[in-house]
Parts: C-alpha cells; sequence; structure tokens
DNA sequence: ATTTATCTACGAAAAAAATCGTAGATAAAT
DNA sequence: ATTTATCTACGATTTTTTTCGTAGATAAAT
C-alpha cells in the first residue's frame, strides 16, 4: 500500500529517473548522467549541486543511501509504478480538471500510435470489461 | 498553429482552469473562485497576491487583458486543448519517459473506467486504425 | 461633499527550489 | 611520504515562484 504523500520537485524526479532506470548509483554516476542527458548547449550542474539534491532526496525519504563505504551508495526509495501513479493523478487533476478520460483521448490523438500499441490497449479494455 | 513554448507555473496553470472554465473574468472573480476552492483550512489567498500573477500572465502572453473599463477583465490566451497537449507531452516525458503509451495504460489501469468511456475510446482506436 | 470601497501599479518580502564554494576527511597516485 | 583526486557535510548564494503591503486613482455609498 504505502500512499505517496511526498511529491519530488523537477530536479528530484530527474534523478529519480536515474535511479529508476540504473538501480544503485553514486552521485558521481548519476552526476554523469544527468549532465549527458542536459548535454547541449546548457551549462553543466556542479557536482556539489547533484550531491546536495540528492542528500535531500535521502532526508525527504524518496532515496535511500548505503554509507557502508565513504562512497555513499544511492537507489530509489519508492517505486516508479507507484510514483508515476501519483503523479499522473496529481497532473489529471492540475491539467485535465480530473477527467482521466480526457487526458487518454488527448494522449491516443497527439501521439502516433503503433498497431502493436493499439492492440495492446484494445486487450486492456476487454480485460477491464470482463470484469465488470 | 502557433506553438506553445511558455509554460505556466502551478499558480498561472491553477488561474486558466478558471479562466478556461468561466471564460472572461476579473480579478475578482478569479480570486473568489480560487478561495472557494481552496476552502478548506487553508489560508486566504490576498486579493493583491492574485492580481499580481494575472498582470504576469497577462506580460508572459498567457492571459489577454481589456482594461477598457477600470476593472480589467482577463481571458485566457491560449486554447485550453493546445496547452493541455503541451503539458501533456512535458508530463509524459518526466515522468514516464516519454512512453505515452505506458502513461495511457497506466491511467486505464487506475482509473475506474466506465462502460461508456471504454466504448468511446474503442472509438477512438477504430478511427485510427482506419487511417492506416 | 465626505467617507468608504474597489481598482491598478509597483516594489519588496517570503518561500521554495536549485546551484555552488569551501573545508575537512579519506583514498589513490606518484 | 607527498601530492593529487574524490567524497561528504554544510552553509550560503542565486533563481524562481508566490505572497503581500502601500500608494494613488476612481467609483460608489452615505
Amino acid at each position: 500500500m504505502s500512499k505517496i504523500n511526498i511529491k519530488p520537485t523537477e530536479a528530484e524526479l530527474e534523478i529519480l529517473q536515474i535511479l529508476w532506470q540504473h538501480g544503485e548509483s553514486t552521485v558521481r554516476n548519476v552526476n554523469e548522467l544527468l549532465n549527458e542527458k542536459r548535454n547541449a548547449n546548457l551549462k553543466e550542474i556542479g557536482y556539489t549541486t547533484t550531491l546536495k539534491l540528492m542528500q535531500l532526496m535521502h532526508e525527504k525519504g524518496l532515496a535511500n543511501r548505503n554509507e557502508e563505504s565513504r562512497t555513499h551508495i544511492y537507489s530509489a526509495k519508492v517505486k516508479e509504478g507507484e510514483m508515476q501513479k501519483a503523479l499522473l493523478e496529481k497532473f489529471v487533476d492540475k491539467t485535465f480538471r480530473g477527467s482521466a478520460m480526457k487526458m487518454v483521448m488527448q494522449a491516443l490523438g497527439n501521439h502516433e500510435t503503433s498497431k502493436e500499441e493499439l492492440d495492446e490497449i484494445k486487450a486492456l479494455i476487454s480485460k477491464i470489461e470482463n470484469k465488470k
């Protein structure tokens, strides 16, 4: 269960993404990945900036930290799916006045959806329909 | 076409919602609606706070302002659908690593979807499929 | 005609988020 | 054994966002 009551900031979410994708990581790892992505023209993120953010995330309960070795190892404390669910709900409220349907329609409309994906959705719909 | 390159802040988006729903509005209108929603325990938003936000929105190009009468009348400059589209895209990137599909599946899974809504989606899917 | 209420403009304070510099400790390299 | 690199901790600065107070003008109420 464990509902998520901690909303990450933009920067924190970016780091969470990395932790979810790469699993346990050091600050340096994360910092490098952040800067790779942000590669373009933008200024690099300093090491201590990332460090500070990750320390805060640990304090807030967004990340675990293994302090056994000098170089601490961080990992996401919240599960990706749960966080997505929580953020999605908030987003739908804020942007689509609570109508998840509208959002889904919008997403399907805009986004180039492949045949496979459509099939996937159809399968899910059948599954939901059968439950009724 | 006019792509949207202006991202509203949280507070600004809340005001946009009101402008979209109610059309032309005065600052006082908006301020009252904001406080109604926020009714619970929270502290009220001061009138000048809302005023300032709406002035900024006007400067940024998020809102139109009719200054004919002393009491200015504001309206949303960007269309709701366009803004939703822009925000959705950003949100999918940030939260679902760009996979709109994942998000749709998540949304359909979580949210209690009625039969009518499911039919609506199925209709949309057919429409998309036929286009191919 | 005065008082009272309602607006806008403007600047500034407060709060939240992001960024960085420096110090001190430990490890690695020479 | 020294020097150099790498870490954490911590405080401070900067930037962004939100909030509000005050002044001056106009309208409404008395």
